[in-house]
DNA sequence: ATCATAAAGGCGAACGTTCGCCTGGCAAGA
DNA sequence: TCTTGCCAGGCGAACGTTCGCCTTTATGAT
């Protein structure tokens, strides 16, 4: 079918010379006399030899290869996070020499399973985990096998290992002070169940605005439920049927879907956003600067993310110790017309 | 640093058997005696044994993997195919046991040398390419090289070659189909440049729906630019400027970014999208269903197809002649409030 | 003349599989 | 008793590298 394979024999017969001095020569760990190097390089062009991957991750008893599975999003909601993300990992691991494999995400022990079976089949070097929260079950497994991983999000704080995060807590923080800044004082935040490391961290930057400012945090102005735009919208709901004198002049979600649910509330409501009501949203999704008027939104580094992910991992897969075994890269606020 | 490995002797020298049986009869290549049989199980299930994937490729001279590289997105753009493609890709190639190999996308002659480069390292058995166009010198090189591979997306026409594409034709055909029975005769479209080859299967599909309906294709209606949301509402503000009765009633866009574009305009012109105007999308992305009014949109099988790109490539790579080797698959028109 | 040294390159082995062929033993038929 | 055939399993080889060690020849110092 496709052409076939050239190999070193190959190279070495035409070079005259006994193949394993070819590997030496290519790898550069050997001395040779510079004809023989010249024939060597001919050799090496005119049969357009390349080495064999898979061979050579045999010897070495390597793959050179970072697993790397996603949760897939529900039709409905966008994943824009994985197209940067995997192509800044994807960029990153070809530079230092690696590849990245994605295998499919699945809940629960089944996946735990499945790392399991690509540690034992030799399949990859390390791991690069995503949407990793609280006690997730691959980091106590990986911690327990002393397997090479990063996780991209923190979780438990007693658990001792590397991550790349995005610091939740000072994009929110920086947010919330903005609309501080314009003058607003009855802030809501559309926020997700408790048991969200990342709600966590980015409600977190909520209340540290608020205190800056002494500002008393109102319970009833902090809102949990899943980040859906049919919650963002229920709870703005609420928030706008509040009396006049305690309902919101802004609101604040710790996603985009769910900000844009607050949108429609508030035009349900005949508000005008950006005037009436406050909007901002967080992960700056690249279609939200479309919607009328344009959500402000807070933006993060995601290609930067995924570079320093496959930095730490092959360092860890490498045996280096790491200078940071935690990176924390700062979001940015991003101000459009909502707010 | 990982557990150290088991391999096909360890699990042999306590199964009191050589190696190769073992190999035989975990691949099912051998008859043994019960007991033997019970043994050699028990031992594999003791030492958790999975067979090295990186062995088992260099004896079979096979890599197992898929080759793919698709075009990042620029910011602000949104590559919502990427994540239910990739993600169907990996499943279906795991099924077959296959993996999915992402690498880096370049421009021009340096994509064609990353895939002459994979090809010889032996790094992947098959390709399915993305963002396939007229002359593609991808596909060019791939033929040259009979080495297997899949289109997602048609090229040439005088090219032989496997391929899975989606119907734009039929897609825009519907939608404009749809927009005649509403009573809508003076359509316009917001079309790509000539040089795209998808952007010409979709505007044949509203050509073919004129002519169905004996309407003359106008060609003040039929714009072409780039996709982007600033060229669609350029486009729609011209339309609109037109005298009010050669003013065009309703507009699709090739895609949705250019749709919103449009909606853009026609607020601008003060226009109520849906009634003064109808606007239909192209792509159904995620988010146009929280536009005000949601937009309507084609909505592409893309799992679907990445499924099918996995299936004809597993069948070309192992050499059974493809009982069908291009794919179309269908649209459907997602009516929302826009149209 | 002798010996150590360095340069240039060869050689065998190993990584963990799979594949093809071989062999020893046993039962059944002639 | 001898052959035939089958069952259960063993054995060597090979895939394409890299690695460590060995050999040969030339060179220079003693």
């Amino acid at each position: 079918m496709a052409a076939t394979k050239v190999t070193l024999k190959d190279v070495a017969a035409r070079a005259g010379v006994s193949y394993q001095t070819v590997s030496k020569v290519l790898n550069g760990e050997m001395q040779v006399a510079p004809e023989t190097m010249a024939r060597i390089q001919a050799a090496v062009q005119e049969l357009g030899y390349r080495p064999n991957r898979i061979a050579r991750n045999m010897r070495a008893g390597r793959s050179f290869m970072i697993g790397y599975s996603w949760t897939q999003t529900e039709p409905g909601q966008v994943n824009h996070i994985l197209d940067q993300f995997l192509s800044s990992m994807v960029r990153e691991a070809g530079v230092v020499g690696y590849y990245v494999l994605p295998f499919p995400f699945l809940e629960g022990n089944e996946q735990v399973e499945i790392y399991r079976d690509l540690i034992r089949s030799g399949n990859v070097d390390g791991f690069v985990l995503s949407s990793v929260n609280y006690n997730d079950p691959r980091i106590q497994f990986l911690l327990k096998q002393k397997f090479p991983f990063v996780a991209f999000g923190r979780s438990n704080p007693e658990w001792d290992f590397a991550w790349v995060d995005i610091d939740g807590t000072a994009g929110t923080r920086q947010a919330i002070e903005y609309l501080i800044g314009r003058g607003h004082r009855r802030i809501a935040i559309l926020a997700w169940p408790t048991d969200s490391r990342v709600g966590n961290d980015r409600l977190q930057g909520y209340l540290e605005a608020l205190q800056t400012a002494q500002i008393t945090p109102e319970p009833e102005y902090i809102l949990r439920g899943e980040g859906t735009f049919e919650v963002g919208r229920a709870m703005t709901l609420h928030l706008l049927d509040l009396p006049a004198e305690r309902r919101p002049t802004a609101i604040m979600a710790l996603n985009d879907t769910m900000a844009i649910g607050a949108m429609a509330a508030a035009r349900e409501r005949g508000l005008t956003i950006g005037t009436d009501l406050a909007i901002i949203g967080f992960d700056d999704a690249p279609m939200v600067q479309y919607l009328v008027p344009p959500l402000s939104s807070v933006r993060q580094p995601i290609a930067e993310a995924g570079r320093k992910c496959v930095e730490l991992l092959v360092a860890l897969v490498e045996g280096q110790t790491l200078a940071q075994k935690h990176v924390l890269l700062q979001p940015s606020l991003i101000i459009r017309a909502s707010a």
